[in-house]
DNA sequence: GTCATTTGTTTAGGATACTCAACAGCTTTA
DNA sequence: TAAAGCTGTTGAGTATCCTAAACAAATGAC
């Protein structure tokens, strides 16, 4: 047998194939890289791991998707962190001032965004101006993402949801939170809500 | 079958159990409380994630360890990556709401400096609510400290100097600059001026 | 050269993960 | 009072993981 677990199991019917992990190699190139930089052979890791050195070579092939306990027996051999583990890498003067106009649209409608500066790349914040029509909403869908947020309401009221806790914003009020808690974002008032918001790293 | 798979399969002898997940909650009830807070139901996750909702079921009740592609596809239904799903905060310790009159004051007179949170220790951004009266200034004296700083005008007029150029701007205008180029802030209205400004890492 | 070690790979079979479907409990609608 | 809708749980069967052991190839000792 010398399947592939991206095939992933015998669910959907196609079932389109499941990429890597995040960016960057998949679990069995990522342990067969970390291993060799610890100078360490498959039995060797096996040993400490308390697996067998045949599960280290099928985890390495991807013949096989261990479960996140085996997968965190092994690495603990090194030791790692199984988070560490997936985000491990293994290989003057820009614009200063920007005029209102100048700032980039990037969500227009009901819910307008306007970042400072035309791209983030290179850069450790992302502020945005945002103004919430009467109504307007992030979504029904909660966001989610790496990172963290913070931001200031300058005008109009904001509805903010955090990790399932909702909470009514008023012009000076204030928020910052992990990204990764699912949040939304809106305007249950009658006028617009405007709110300038910075977070890190750039997300869009 | 009401396993306990922390017995780990029947490798090492007794085998100590194996930790839950770094610190924090294991996988199942992290799990059960993440698909909470989006507010979903096992059967909604497992149509979205392509798994069965009585996969849900034994994850969350820790009667299996889901294998790596079986949880990254779970996952996908949020979506989230494994890496931040065991590493996130379930119970955010932090204040994430603050009212107006909450924020830290820590520049008062002429200029005044409002912080978000009481203390920065642990954050990645430094964001304020900066009021400066006309005529204020941060001082003779040119700033610079290691960072990336950005701002909105919200009101009034702001005379900023970053690197040797001076710029006059207006509400709306913005700004982005390398915290390490020489700068200096001041109003040289009639009427207060206000700036939301933010800047990593936090630098008081 | 032969033997001994070490390397990674592969096979067979038992242990575990996962699906399908049935079940019980709760809430809403008729 | 069902009846239909939802919720989460559970048993039986199948797919997959994981181990134990055998294997071939490469390396070093003598």
């Amino acid at each position: 047998m010398t399947g592939d677990f991206r095939r992933a199991h015998s669910s959907a019917p196609p079932a389109e194939p499941i990429e890597g992990e995040q960016k960057g190699p998949d679990v069995g190139t990522r342990l067969r890289e970390l291993r060799k930089m610890h100078g360490l052979s498959q039995r060797e890791l096996a040993k400490r791991a308390g697996v067998t050195n045949g599960t280290i070579s099928l985890i390495e092939k991807n013949s096989i998707s261990p479960s996140v306990g085996s997968l965190k027996k092994v690495l603990d051999g090194f030791p790692i962190s199984i988070a560490d583990f997936l985000t491990l890498e293994l290989k003057p003067r820009k614009k200063v001032f920007y005029q209102a106009k100048e700032l980039r649209e990037i969500a227009s409608g009901a819910v307008s965004f306007r970042l400072v500066g035309r791209d983030t790349r290179g850069r450790a914040i992302q502020m945005m101006h945002e103004r919430y029509a009467p109504g307007a909403d992030t979504g029904d869908e909660m966001l989610s993402h790496t990172g963290e947020e913070c931001g200031i309401v300058v005008a109009g009221v904001l509805e903010l949801t955090v990790g399932g806790e909702v909470r009514r914003m008023v012009t000076g009020d204030a928020y910052y939170f992990d990204s990764r808690l699912p949040h939304r974002f809106r305007n249950p008032g009658t006028v617009d809500c405007v709110v300038v918001s910075a977070c890190t790293p750039p997300s869009f």
